[in-house]
RNA sequence: GUGGCCGUAGCUCAGUUUGGUUAGAGCGCCAGGUUGUGGCCCUGGAGGUCGGGGGUUCAAGUCCCCUCGGUCACCCCA
């Protein structure tokens, strides 16, 4: 082992792994950009409070924080996700509304990793505010759905609640306390504490002993009010217009406190381990006013790159793409390489060459495992003569040529189909 | 935070049960075979604090303790 390591929980991305990263953000932009969504960069840590504010009964906030005090001994925190820092700079700066968001970006949870878990990871998100448009609701389902179909997953599950308003949801919360509060013995040891804390958090756990209880428990979809219960219909009327399928599941809360009506979470069934969560969000209605801005509707969501990947590992799809030159220039002299790759390359051509004063031989495996269609092989008696010899290396049944150095960036681009 | 499994070459691993000369293989890498032509083949080479520390022993990759790291799971989440 090296006497270094990426420290716990992160890693490193690499090629050939970090072309899938890098065609991934790229269809990403692609796709939320013809949506009419601007990036957003925004710091990877703010003052602790702006997470605490949002998310105080969240294991997210409360177990995971990636928490430090810096020399000026502020009190900061690592993003644990993108939706607080990004309202947060929307609040400071007030663009004009609506404001439609969208990152790339690391997100920290100070956690024991595990497969599909890091404490670093990194999520593609949109954010949107100003707007309480049931169709924008679809719309954002609709461009994370839209990415998972560009990358070829063909397996994903779209779970789909409302989590009711301000109107509705304190009834709500007062029929599924009472229910809890009778059952409360037959809960899970931590949540037979955290009725009064959050009674939503109990519908979350996975634990045998709290699914039982809230298998049957009062469900908040029996319970939105008219204004909720028109906003979530018009969501699902939309989705059937997008063909795009959901399963209601009316336990699906979320991580975080600050959603509103739709909540929203993508799954990879093809995914066996324990993580096949890919991506999830919802609407946040109070969230702007809680930073401190004005009452203004928001919704968005996250998807983990990490997990997206994973899942198209194991649906097999979406393969890394291996980098190619087109070119290889093969120079014994070591006098002609340097002017003739950057020729090349100027004319937009992917050029390689080798370094080190290497063999002849060694070059042309050099050349051969660039994936280059043709080798550009230049030595004494071709410099003499000012031509290069140009090698098919992909078996085509073209024979070597040879062509004038003055005309070398012609050919090659023709012979390649370059425009 | 709790628990299971695992750390030997760049990678995948054998060797650990039953302690015993200079720790091996395949792949990859480099060079040569071909003094100017890749893939296939042949030959050779480089590359190891056996994760780290301590202990037991005449002797430790192998046994014991501690520690660090990886991995999977719980909880939760992307």
């Amino acid at each position: 082992m090296p006497e270094f390591q990426a420290p716990v929980g992160t890693r490193d991305v690499l090629p050939p792994e970090s072309a899938r990263w890098e065609r991934l953000i790229g269809l990403f932009a692609g796709r939320v950009g013809r949506a009419g969504y601007g990036l957003v960069v925004s710091p990877m840590f703010e003052d602790v409070g702006v997470f605490e504010r949002v998310g105080e009964a969240t294991d997210v906030v409360r177990k995971e924080m990636y928490d430090f005090e810096d020399k000026g001994g502020r009190h900061l925190a690592l993003r644990p996700e993108g939706t607080a820092s990004v309202v947060r700079a929307w609040v400071q700066h007030r663009p004009t509304l609506p404001f439609k968001a969208w990152y790339a970006a690391p997100s920290f949870r100070y956690e024991r990793p595990q497969a599909g878990r890091y404490r670093q990871h990194h999520q593609l998100g949109v954010e949107v505010l100003g707007s309480a448009d049931p169709d924008l609701d679809v719309e954002v389902i609709a461009l994370g759905w839209g990415l998972y179909d560009d990358v070829g997953l063909s397996r994903v599950r779209l779970l789909l609640n409302s989590l009711g308003d301000a109107t509705c949801r304190p009834g709500y919360l007062d029929a599924l306390k009472t229910y809890l509060l009778e059952h409360r013995d037959k809960l899970c040891d931590e949540h037979k504490t955290r009725i009064d804390d959050n009674p939503l958090r109990v519908l979350d756990c996975k634990r045998p002993a709290c699914v039982g209880v809230t298998e049957r428990a009062p469900r908040m979809v029996d319970h939105l009010c008219d204004e909720c219960a028109a906003h979530f219909d018009r969501v699902k009327s939309g989705l059937g217009e997008l063909g795009i399928a959901y399963d209601i599941e009316p336990r699906l809360v979320r991580g975080l406190d600050y959603y509103t009506r739709t909540t929203f979470e993508f799954q990879a069934p093809a995914l066996e381990s324990a993580q096949n969560g890919i991506g999830g969000g919802g609407r946040y209605d109070g969230l702007a006013e809680q930073l401190g801005g004005p009452p203004t509707p928001g919704i968005g969501f996250g998807i983990g790159i990490e997990r997206v990947l994973l899942a198209c590992d194991a649906e097999g799809v979406f393969a890394a793409p291996t980098a190619t030159a087109d070119v290889f220039v093969v120079d014994v002299t070591g006098e002609a390489a340097l002017k003739l790759v950057q020729e090349l390359r100027n004319a937009g051509v992917a050029a390689d060459r080798a370094f080190g004063g290497r063999s002849m031989k060694a070059q042309f495996k050099l050349a051969d495992r660039s994936g280059a269609q043709v080798a550009v092989v230049v030595g004494p008696d071709e410099l003499d003569r000012g031509i290069a010899k140009v090698r098919p290396l992909r078996g085509t049944g073209e024979e070597e040529e040879e062509v004038k150095l003055e005309e070398l960036v012609d050919h090659v681009k023709k012979r390649l189909g370059t425009p």
